[in-house]
DNA sequence: GACTATCTACTACCACGGTAGTATTACCGC
DNA sequence: GCGGTAATACTACCGTGGTAGTAGATAGTC
């Protein structure tokens, strides 16, 4: 039931997995240092979402003394897929042109980088 | 306040908006009819959430008789981009060719598609 | 050994999406 | 006029994200 379920993440939560991704293993209090800088939580809050998101199958822990550490046990890419995905579906019926060129439409776009874009859309069509 | 929080549409709301976007009105017999298909709802299910819908200024309503005519207040453009903008943002700390790059890598795509995309772009430089 | 800082556990709220039942009202056909 | 049908209003309930306080345990410090 965890893997169809990836795309609902809150925004508190995709905080916290973007904090363990990159470090592996984490403290609570490790946790809610790095999200500083985005709205100051209770040291219990972030104690809270962790212990939440381990029923939820998202993160684990073990303890290192009376200190638990946690890490990320869904992979930063199947997050993002899962919740592109979803919104590419709900918006887009699934057409990756639209969303493109939905994307490309409303947002502001530089030179540089629809080069890349071009770059990246020629990388693509050596693996068909 | 209603502005500022387009993103944040459950998936039944969404899908009652995409109702009413092409219809311009709607009574809640036919945004049920329409829905039918996805999953079979009470009539007092969509009724309420119409309700709850309007008390957050997303569709607004006129009575002909005793029927209420719902028509969307916000554009659907406004909640696509909202919503895209928003996962940008939150997934990829708002870069273009980022998220593109994850499309791009994670989902399927035809040869015609790849040229639809190059063609967009082309388009798009034209405007800068 | 007492004190304090630091952990986790438990509990409690609130908001809101989603779902639907019950109640009330009004129209329509006979 | 009466009964059925269809409409809205009200209420209720569940799950869950988000936020945090309080309590209890524990480790380190003087």
């Amino acid at each position: 039931m965890s893997q169809q379920k990836i795309h609902r993440l809150g925004d508190l939560q995709l905080r916290i997995m973007q904090v363990l991704w990159p470090r592996g293993e984490a403290t609570v209090a490790q946790v809610l240092e790095d999200l500083s800088g985005h709205a100051e939580l209770a040291y219990t809050t972030v104690a809270t979402m962790l212990r939440k998101m381990e029923g939820r199958g998202l993160v684990a822990h073990r303890a290192e003394g009376r200190t638990f550490l946690y890490r990320a046990k869904v992979a930063a890419e199947a997050v993002s897929r899962g919740m592109a995905d979803h919104l590419v579906d709900r918006l887009f019926e699934g057409s990756l042109p639209d969303v493109v060129n939905h994307l490309l439409t409303t947002r502001e776009v530089s030179r540089e980088e629809l080069r890349q874009l071009e770059k990246m859309i020629a990388q693509r069509r050596k693996t068909l």
